[in-house]
DNA sequence: CGCACATTAGGACAACTGTCCTAAAATCTC
DNA sequence: GAGATTTTAGGACAGTTGTCCTAATGTGCG
């Protein structure tokens, strides 16, 4: 793997473990383990890396629901697959929170010039789901269900990262799923 | 006001609107208008600040909900008095998110000490929501709706600060609303 | 008033920040 | 293998960070 990946894959895990503040050039430079003067020949500023991490997530994002549209039979068995991500990937949340919450959140109070770009990931998981819940034949409030899967999963994100408690998180997602179901026909 | 109790006020702002990472103690002493040398009279370390905006954050939260305990007639009314608090704070809530959810996030990825202190004022809602629940005779599941009411008011918090979208945050604060009101005997 | 104490200002300190430069090393092309 | 280009290392730079010290000022009490 070229270095230039290698550094855009550590800081896209020091930014989410750590924050984008926290991390410093040095620290990435340190954990990909070349030298800070090297770095800089990859990525002039700190904002550069940002950008092509947020491009990376991006690119991860649509290739994971490009995935799941193809893998999963029913609309409903793809929005199912996109709340148990809470579950799937509980142990990181508990830690961290959720990626694309948390860095929408930072680069918010930071005020930061790529804030949009990191709200596009929600957008497209947003799309993604609108598109799931007019398959089901609810295309006349698609969007306001998308916007609640996404909120839950926020929700259920944050306190999960805030209490840590056993079971939590599973049981919210069953009980969503639970509810969507009445939105089969 | 004395010089101790401006600035947690300041900093209780600065951490809010810039997160704590960001905020540095010069900027805090520049905004209440004191030189660096007096600010560490008063806190010896950033970390004393932050105790201190956290303690007093707890306190506020905790007379608040005692002025809700007593003047709101109903369980149910108290519960939505909590519910309105995003459309109360929308403008803030856009710009920085969820005072709450954001500080514990941050801390949780700094891996600080205060974490727990801030995770208390969580806890605060939460045992208070609670009692209203029980009160309204769900004991039984009491303490699982105060947290689904907590992870909406923290979904809808997350979603409202990163697309902006007016009109949102009421909209979804009804429908919470609506569903509250099946709960009442 | 005079003295003790609380409060303040200003600056020093080493460590770290993001940024940038230069020269050496590695790699590729012919 | 010679030469050009890409990639690397190491350190310099000014600015900022949190922390700390000292001396001056304010304030209250006897």
């Amino acid at each position: 793997m070229g270095t230039r990946e290698q550094i855009v894959e550590a800081a896209n895990r020091l930014f989410y473990q750590q924050g984008y503040e926290r991390t410093s050039f040095a620290s990435i430079a340190e954990t990909v383990g070349i030298s800070r003067g090297n770095f800089y020949y990859h990525f002039k500023t700190k904002d550069e890396i940002l950008e092509a991490v947020l491009e990376a997530r991006l690119q991860d994002t649509r290739a994971m629901l490009a995935r799941w549209t193809e893998g999963a039979a029913t609309p409903l068995k793809r929005v199912f697959r996109f709340v148990e991500i809470v579950v799937a990937n509980r142990a990181d949340i508990e830690h961290y929170g959720c990626p694309v919450g948390t860095m929408t959140s930072e680069l918010a109070k930071l005020d930061h010039p790529s804030r949009a770009q990191a709200v596009d990931i929600f957008r497209v998981f947003r799309d993604w789901l609108r598109e799931q819940f007019t398959e089901l034949g609810h295309a006349a409030n698609a969007d306001d269900l998308a916007l609640q899967v996404l909120a839950f999963s926020q929700g259920v994100a944050t306190l999960s990262n805030a209490f840590g408690e056993r079971g939590y998180v599973k049981r919210e997602v069953e009980r969503l799923k639970t509810r969507l179901m009445s939105l089969d026909t």
